[in-house]
DNA sequence: CAGTGGTCTAGACCACCGA
DNA sequence: CGGTGGTCTAGACCACTGG
């Protein structure tokens, strides 16, 4: 233990090494937290945080009375940060604005009353916006949200605070899901986006819990010739 | 402390709680270690634990000297976890199956030779399949692979290991990234998956390194009728 | 039963921040 | 300078696994 990185960094380092290098293969068995507190001289307390850090990371599992193995298949698992459009347009050192559509409130149909958790009839926020980076439009966000979760909504300047980022700010997210699809876009998606209507595109379906509420619905279209969603894993 | 829980995390619940409720808002500064200390009558370990746990997570930051505080915004950020194609139909309870359409060695082109990482006119293996559910294709799966990271790659029988699993196995990933698009599908690729040439589809164009070696490139075409990534996100 | 991981404590030294 | 987080230790009790 002699270098300046912490103790359990080492430890954690040279257990990545001999994952990575393909000698300790998956299944196989890790020394144990008393065999690494001897291999390096460190207490019990460093030698199992480094192991509890490397399983949290997917790289081992653990099994309290049978060990510490290699995780079976390294699941290429990475993080899909979804952010809020107009920071991530702001980032490229363009500019993001808002062409605004509809604000406006509804009754509930059925099905949508389901999602989000209101009676059937019950009154709902509806806005649809397209969003422009350098003043092409790159997302149609159509959102449905439930008034319990932000009964301010619709006094929000969308075309100067994001939908996402007036949610963010007053219903505190707990618990989000979304699905990614291709789809061709619909006649008013195609319109807005000034794209053909055999264009594909990149539809997210979003539902956000905020607390005990659902707090929000939206569906954002993205023209598939001028977005990606893009990732990195690292072990 | 009297719950089941580990005392962490109750320490952790209750600071989630004030968040996510909205009392403590984003910039507030949170209770420090020792103030957890006297709170909940834990030792500065545990507190330790707690606060830094939660940094992971996002929910907060922490500045060394000065304190920790609610996170700035809640991104919404979520595991996309990309999985070996043959154990997600399985745990469905499909049957996959696999349909080889080339397996062969090629001289690198220029491009590719630099995606991957060798010179230009290399030898590389290069395969391409489509992958079934239930006798239904869902996955055109085109990828060149760099033998120094996989020599053994063409005598693999695919209808009974996917490449993903072939690579997992006998080169251990380190790094990896991808992006989403929605595009149409070149000819071939609906001939094979057996839809309209107008059919969007979802296409991954992935790239993984193993060691010191870029091990694959690979472009991965789904029906986006009949394919979706999904994921979740918890705060 | 011995070995493993899961948790917790009391105390310690250090680096850093801000008044 | 005091308060904060970053790390580490020696020892402890427990629950679980496997032979």
């Amino acid at each position: 233990m002699t270098d300046g990185l912490p103790a359990y960094e080492q430890v954690k380092e040279w257990i990545r090494q001999h994952i990575a290098s393909g000698e300790w293969k998956p299944g196989m068995v890790v020394p144990s937290e008393s065999a690494l507190m001897e291999r390096f001289g460190v207490s019990r307390m460093t030698a199992n945080r480094s192991l509890r850090e490397l399983a949290n990371e997917g790289l081992v599992t653990r099994v309290q009375g049978s060990g510490t193995r290699v995780a079976e298949l390294h699941r290429i698992s990475s993080k899909l940060v979804i952010r809020d459009i107009h920071e991530e347009v702001a980032e490229r050192g363009h500019v993001h604005t808002t062409r605004v559509l509809k604000v406006a409130q509804e009754q509930a149909s059925a099905e949508l009353a389901a999602s989000l958790g209101v009676r059937k009839g019950a009154r709902v926020f509806h806005t649809v916006l397209v969003h422009l980076e350098n003043s092409v439009p790159i997302q149609y966000e159509d959102r449905y949200v439930n008034p319990a979760a932000a009964p301010d909504y619709l006094d929000s300047d969308f075309t100067q605070v994001s939908p996402t980022l007036h949610l963010l700010q007053h219903a505190p997210l707990t618990e989000a899901s979304y699905s990614i699809e291709a789809c061709l876009p619909t006649a008013e998606e195609a319109k807005q986006l000034e794209i053909a209507k055999t264009d594909p595109c990149l539809v997210m379906m979003r539902r956000t819990v905020s607390g005990a509420n659902v707090a929000s619905i939206a569906r954002l279209v993205y023209p598939g010739s001028r977005y990606s969603f893009a990732g990195q894993f690292q072990a």
